[in-house]
RNA sequence: GGCUCGGUAGCUCAGCUGGUUAGAGCGUGGGAUUCAUAACCCCAAGGUCGGGAGUUCAAGUCUCCCCCGAGCCA
């Protein structure tokens, strides 16, 4: 069965931000991991692009709202390559097939009997899109996120009988594996506890969106219109456009991946579309948490917008995601704080990891031969470092499995320091200053080396580039996590002690990671 | 206003069903070493566990009140 995850499709109003980048990045380890352990993996992501705020925002820069979208879409694509995320979908809202796809899923929602008409009163927040509680007869309301006045709407909506589902939903999020992490099931059981409404899905007089068919002067509304893009991402290149289709490509998802702010759309609105229409459920709605930055929400009042594409090119694919996975619990809000950053990627990663790789081999070139040093006591699963590389393979498995890539992150980095600790007790270059200690040498930097190899392919969901870089360092095959990397479980094989050849040749070390010198703020 | 989470060493946080001297990482200070990316390894520094009251032989860990911060809902 199809691995299907998703990150939110991500709403082309303005250049992407970090936090898209974040979600991004901790769904590309997922679906590395999905592939590295031999699932077939559809990771799918994109683009939001209808609405009326997109269609005021290209209004404003005076273009129309296609050239806009296919700007800002443009530079999601290239921040995505840039990042290498290893995406198998770049889904568009304003693909042609997605029309089709929401047109038919559409009619199985009004089929159902799920359609009515009603009329909407109430403010309006463009930038939310959503309406708001004020009372009618507010003055001047504005939006507490935006900070912006809202509209007055009085209007003819097609309504989604949500209402309907209220014991349906109630049951979904009841299942203990259904909302992650668990602390915000409680936020949504507590929305839902108080009564499921029925939500306007169509406006009118918004031709930037997509007809409803039979209703003239309607349009979709973007949330249900972009929920659906999942099932459209689903169709391959020469699909027809066609519902059935796109289901049978890997349909339900494994995990939808989102920020906490869009939770109940997925965890809510979204599952009842779907037992609406007939179709499975996903299996797993994951919120995680917000990105701060020196303890102050991001934003461009305040100036202190970290721009993602901006500290890739500072920083490197592989200093920002180790940052990101490995310190912050995925789930809980996080905080970019500058010297954290470089205190951890120059440590864990150049000084404990990189170091650990150069040092060894380095000795093991010099005094035997360039190569791998033949092993034998080092060989087996008793070896001390086996024990602790397999107590670190097991730790990773399981966290991944749950998307706590912090933790797997740590598995690895408790390995490399395992290594060198045990590097610097047994002191090899004090031993080969020594007679009659050769043999000892070579088991220790064998057993050393290959705690390196684990570290590596440990890392390769993670980090991939980095993972790649220490492999190559140690003469061994890559561990291809890519979008189209075969289906196979060699990695988990490859992940048992004992892997390195003997007398393989061990290529000139230069250091893996370098060291973050971050001279300007970032 | 209702509800839910947090407030533990300079910083970020672990501390499950209450029980020896409250832990880790980073930063800081010291030591050891030279294979290595001035890296690695070892050791230390003593924080009224937000405040107060209570339950208990015993509370960071349970109860109540208060203060502060975040979030969801209204």
């Amino acid at each position: 069965m199809t691995y299907t995850l998703t990150t939110p499709l991500y709403y082309v109003n303005d250049k992407p931000h970090l936090g898209s980048a974040y979600t991004t990045l901790a769904c590309d380890a997922l679906a590395r991991f999905q592939r590295l352990k031999g699932e077939e993996v559809l990771f799918i992501t994109g683009c939001d692009e209808h609405g009326q705020k997109i269609q005021r925002t290209a209004e404003a820069a005076g273009l129309s709202p296609q050239a806009h979208c296919d700007g800002v879409s443009a530079q999601y694509r290239e921040l995505w390559d840039r990042w290498q995320i290893s995406n198998n979908r770049l889904i568009r809202t304003t693909d042609p097939r997605h029309e089709q796809i929401v047109q038919q899923f559409f009619a199985r929602v009004e089929a159902n009997g799920d359609i009515v008409e009603g009329r909407q009163q109430g403010w309006y927040c463009v930038a939310c899109e959503e309406f708001k509680d004020d009372p009618h007869d507010a003055q001047d309301p504005e939006c507490p996120i935006h900070r912006k006045g809202l509209e007055w709407r009085d209007e003819v909506n097609l309504f989604f009988r949500l209402s309907r589902y209220q014991e349906q939903i109630e049951a979904l999020i009841a299942q203990p594996g259904f909302i992650q992490p668990a602390s915000r099931r409680r936020e949504v059981e507590n929305f839902v506890k108080q009564g499921l409404r029925d939500f306007s899905i169509s406006r009118i007089n918004l031709p930037w969106g997509i007809p409803v068919p039979g209703h003239d002067g309607h349009t979709f509304y973007v949330w249900f219109d972009a929920l659906l893009g999942y099932i459209t991402a689903l169709l391959e290149e020469g699909d027809a456009p066609d519902l059935e289709t796109a289901l049978s490509r890997g349909w339900p998802a494994s995990v939808h991946v989102i920020g906490k702010d869009i939770l109940r759309f997925h965890a809510v609105y979204w599952p009842a579309m779907l037992l609406s229409a007939g179709l499975p459920l996903p299996a797993k709605v994951f919120g995680h948490g917000f990105l701060t930055r020196e303890g102050q929400k991001m934003g461009k009042s305040l100036g202190n917008v970290l721009d993602p594409a901006e500290l890739l090119e500072r920083c490197g694919r592989d200093a920002v995601r180790w940052y990101l996975l490995r310190d912050i619990p995925f789930g809980e809000d996080g905080d970019f704080q500058q010297q954290r950053f470089s205190d951890l990627v120059n440590n864990d990663l150049a000084n404990t990891i990189g170091n650990l790789l150069n040092r060894t081999s380095s000795m093991a070139r010099r005094w035997f031969d360039e190569t791998v040093p033949p092993a034998k006591e080092a060989k087996g699963n008793e070896h001390p470092l086996a024990q602790a590389a397999a107590e670190a393979k097991a730790t990773s498995l399981a966290a991944l499995e749950n998307l706590e890539f912090r933790d797997a992150a740590e598995a690895a980095l408790q390995l490399a320091i395992a290594a060198n600790g045990y590097l610097n007790d047994q002191a090899p270059w004090s031993l080969m200053k020594k007679e009659g200690t050769r043999e000892q040498v070579a088991d220790d930097l064998y057993a050393v080396l290959e705690a390196a190899r684990l570290v590596a392919l440990l890392m390769a969901p993670l980090l991939p580039d980095l993972s790649d870089r220490m492999l190559a360092q140690l003469g061994q095959p890559l561990a291809d996590s890519g979008a189209d990397a075969p289906v196979n479980a060699s990695w988990i094989e490859q992940l048992n002690w004992g892997g390195l050849t003997c007398g393989a040749t061990l290529p000139e070390p230069s250091p893996v990671m370098a060291r973050l010198e971050l001279e300007e703020p970032l």
